[in-house]
DNA sequence: TTTCCTAGTTTACGGTTGTAAACTGTCTTT
DNA sequence: AAAGACAGTTTACAACCGTAAACTAGGAAA
């Protein structure tokens, strides 16, 4: 279970050209990351390289150019990406900053339609008010 | 308007003792943070003046022990460290990302409810479907 | 006023990250 | 078989980060 604490930023804009493609080249990347960032073709060679390093990319060699597929699956990187950055949140403020969130993603109606249900089931249980953690245990 | 891509994150540690805080010594920002971590005195304090460097700390210095307080609010922090992070998921995936989130996090009654009526408003014009834009513009 | 403590400042150091050039080995095309 | 193109590998390098020791100056105690 590889850890997406040691994904740097660069390196995860590389692996969701991955993850949507499914597997590609390394031409691949470099072509369609030329839509989104100004590296040059040896910038992504190297974040392809250390991400092989960090076992997230795995080249198949057995013919050339290299063919590269993820080994993490991008709901569990995202999983993790995202709890981590709330984990360091004031518990207190996570409600209103899910809020944000919400106020500024486009979300579909689907989705929409499941927040609501998941909320209203959590509703049931849930402690009237939230305590700040900031300081540590008392 | 200071900008928190630039805050690592012990720094964040360290800034969430004295947004609480409202201000306070490094002797204070020494103590709580033994609560949760392991740092040395000196860790903190080099933290410390990372931050004032940064602008993100500032110290009254009319009097010793300094005061530090913080120079950017925790609410704008919060906002622009968690967008940051969502903008670089996948929109089709940010769904997803906060129904984990919402499943996963302490959230009080009065918060659920500030989120089902935001979410009810949302569902007027949200869209069927979002959109992979991992692969940037055709 | 001499000494000591405490807190602020300087220096340190290896690892990671962003960014990329240069080198090299392997197919493909003459 | 020789040459060229492309992609994979090595090397580079400054800034930032986590982590902390060592140094120093200002205020408190003796």
């Amino acid at each position: 279970m590889s850890n997406v604490e040691t994904m740097s930023d660069a390196e995860w804009t590389v692996m969701r050209i991955f993850w949507t493609l499914g597997s590609g080249t390394s031409k691949d990347a470099i072509l369609y990351l030329k839509r989104k960032t100004a590296w040059k073709d040896a910038t992504v060679k190297t974040l392809i390289t250390r991400l092989q390093k960090k076992d997230f990319l795995q080249a198949d060699e057995s013919s050339r150019p290299y063919v590269y597929k993820p080994m993490i699956a991008e709901n569990e990187a995202i999983h993790q990406n995202v709890n981590r950055v709330f984990n360091s949140l004031c518990d207190m403020k996570k409600g209103k900053a899910i809020e944000d969130l919400i106020a500024s993603s486009e979300i579909s109606q689907g989705d929409i339609a499941d927040l609501i249900s998941l909320l209203e089931k959590k509703k049931q249980n849930a402690p009237d008010h939230v305590q700040c953690d900031c300081l540590g245990e008392a």
